[in-house]
DNA sequence: ATAAAAATATGCTGAAAAACATAAAAACCA
DNA sequence: TGGTTTTTATGTTTTTCAGCATATTTTTAT
């Protein structure tokens, strides 16, 4: 009874609000995985729209739903691809092993995204690795299959080249900020970074992401250390409101002009 | 006469080799220029062999010809991209500015690749510049045609997938070299990556390019001093001969390594 | 041919960030 | 629930590299 009393003591406002946010979370999370298997076929709309209709029946043939708790990994640097990945609920990055044991996460994607082909396409075996940050959902289809549809659909293909043209872009611009930019300016990227891709709570303040310190560093080529104290120096400076994983964005003006000049 | 004497004089066997390589390597470059027009569209193959006739025809009537000086700019950061490039002969590098006016290079090419349709295709203006190392030529192809032909060709659509899934896998090693190894590991890779892209010359061990040691900076993320000091040591370490901008490869394997373990 | 400009070479200094150390807090788990 | 592991926080030291200065060499322009 008494040790009730000083746990419920020790709790504090703050503190109440940050568990609070982490059980919305969570179920919010929670709540998107609960899609019926037809309902997923539904959401692979970014690639089935552009299918003819035998593909897509192929499509329905061949899919299958894979589940992924936290941290678990889809592939490895070095293995062989073989499906095509769209992911229909949670968080992914795909990273890469680095010299000193250092992972630099090179892409995160959302629903619905897929990734996975690019290997296959380059005839080579992955050179990065894929997990999930948070309980996942991934559709996954055989990779040759994938293959064929490219080679009989000009929709398909042309959507693909618009894609990767993105994706080329979004890399150069990265490999300027992550090797010029200071500590500052590579975090605010990052967070920014972050704000765009996940988007934000009701609040339009708190990103709708949830990464640990390390993660945050290993996106912004940086040591965990050094992720904790810019994030601390950030808050100190009343940019962000940081608790624990919640990171909610006060002066996203200063945050950008940090961005920016690096 | 005695000054003629004196210069004589002044020239050291090993500047004399150096100057004669320099010399024979302008008129290697000069030579691979002289293409009339229709030896020009001959060597637009990786493309032009992907084309229907009707598009062939198109390709004949709309290419232009275009050559550079050294150092002469194709496009800037932030212009509209108008045209495909099709690199005939010389020598290309496609860099970003960064925070302090420190430039990287992201891309180098050689006869016969094509550039400059990544930033039409994401729907942007070009987010990179181009410029000519050498005195270059370029095929220009109106882009939307290129465009047109990506929309109407299964084959060439395929073969722009394959590029682009390469290029992005080279990107991503790219990103973790250049932000985890140090000043030797980087610029060991960025030689290696030279010798790969244009080859070496008869002896088997110099570099088929003649690059500033700022461009060597650009490649490899660090200060143009830096670089300098680098391939001094290098140098004194015998694992390079360097001779103004000629570069011999002494030591592969040691150069091989330093890449490696950064 | 000669002056001016650019590129290369090298030393020195200071800033930035990694590496290391330690403690506190939070999450996990048997 | 208490003990263990992981994550976060923060201070200190060390390494790496950028920035600057200056001299020399090479290239370019006139």
């Amino acid at each position: 009874m008494l040790k009730n009393i000083k746990t419920t003591k020790n709790i504090s406002p703050i503190e109440q609000k940050r568990i609070h946010l982490q059980e919305k979370f969570i179920t919010m999370t929670k709540r998107q995985d609960n899609s019926t298997p037809s309902d997923i076929i539904a959401k692979l709309s970014p690639i089935s729209n552009l299918l003819t209709e035998e593909q897509k029946a192929e499509l329905q043939a061949s899919v299958e739903i894979k589940k992924y708790k936290k941290n678990e990994i889809m592939y490895e640097e070095g293995d062989v691809p073989q499906y095509l990945h769209c992911l229909i609920s949670g968080k992914v990055k795909i990273y890469k092993e680095g010299v000193g044991g250092r992972n630099q996460i090179v892409h995160i994607f959302k629903p619905v995204e897929f990734f996975g082909f690019r290997a296959y396409m380059a005839n080579e075996n992955y050179i990065t690795s894929a997990a999930a940050f948070e309980p996942t959902t991934l559709c996954i289809i055989p990779v040759t299959l994938f293959e064929k549809w490219l080679s009989e659909n000009l929709q398909l293909a042309n959507y693909v080249i618009r894609l990767c043209s993105v994706e080329i872009g979004i890399l150069n611009r990265h490999i300027v900020s992550l090797t010029q930019k200071h500590l500052r300016g590579r975090i605010a990227e990052s967070l920014l970074f972050l704000k765009e891709t996940y988007g934000m709570e009701e609040d339009n303040q708190t990103i709708s992401a949830r990464f640990s310190r390390a993660d945050l560093a290993d996106l912004s080529n940086m040591t965990t250390s050094n992720a904790i104290r810019t994030l601390s120096a950030f808050s100190s400076e009343n940019i962000l409101e940081v608790n624990g994983r919640i990171i909610k964005i006060l002066d996203e003006d200063q945050l950008k002009k940090i961005s920016k000049i690096g």
